[in-house]
DNA sequence: GAATATAGTTAGCTATGCTAACTAATTTAC
DNA sequence: GTAAATTAGTTAGCATAGCTAACTATATTC
């Protein structure tokens, strides 16, 4: 196998069982992490539509439509009318929906940081690299 | 934010958002994301019972139980009993189950690692070190 | 004004996760 | 040698999260 399936296969691996440990930490907030995951974008993206939010978030429409119920029925997000729209939704954190994604993303980083303490500065400095090239990867993504 | 943080936040973001693209490839192959982890367990590390399986995958005995049923279903695992402990289960991974978990790798790894070919042989060399790091810290993770 | 397109919702399916409560088998304790 | 405790797995029941198909309501186009 050459070196970029490898590469391939284990960043895959090695994924998936990080997000199942740090799922766990996401549960703690009461709300589960395709939740969590919209709220962040529009903590920090701003109000979306929920066909942008759906987008974003690569989900299909009832899929978020489900998604921002919850976050509504829980008060973290607020929606409106568009006065150009009728159709569209306009969808906003609420501060509690603020404060609720900004005490989960600590919660969540302090636990992943706990364990990354174990490394070497060495080792950590080679993977904060490493993460660098796979942002920009993701963000032009094809 | 120090550095342990930084390297947190911005892991977890990759980690979610590869996985999101990577799921969309996992599902032409008829089995879910679980079931494709679980299996690979099988035909990398050979017969398990279906607490060991729990345990590799970081998972309860019940979920595991109904994953373990659907590969069965599929007949892609078969289950026999352990004569030494009639309590136990001795799940192992069948030629088809085999065949289709090397099929289903092979097509996420190669949309994977097309999107990996941007990349330059040094960035992936980087990227491959550093996978090598985070494995070794997710098998000793606390 | 009628046909078409777009934004979201509803209904209904599957898959994954959990806990609580169960059965069956083995081990331990007496 | 049997009764109690432990261990392995299952079943039932709940929630989240993904999908498609079919619907409603509003806008746009012809």
């Amino acid at each position: 196998m050459n070196a970029v399936l490898s590469v391939a296969d284990r960043l895959h691996s090695a994924a998936i069982h990080l997000l199942r440990r740090v799922r766990k930490q996401d549960i703690a907030t009461g709300e589960g992490p395709a939740r969590l995951s919209a709220l962040s974008v529009l903590v920090f993206g701003g109000p979306k539509t929920l066909k942008e939010l759906a987008a974003a978030e690569q989900v299909k429409p009832p899929t978020m439509s489900r998604i921002v119920s919850g976050l509504a029925r829980s008060r973290l997000v607020e929606i409106t009318e568009d006065p150009e729209d009728a159709r569209r939704l306009r969808i906003v954190a609420t501060p509690k929906g603020t404060r609720l994604l900004h005490k989960g993303r600590e919660m969540r980083i302090a636990y992943l940081a706990s364990q990354l303490e174990r490394l070497t500065p060495d080792e950590l400095s080679q993977l904060g690299d490493a993460v660098e090239i796979l942002s920009k990867l993701l963000q032009h993504w094809g």
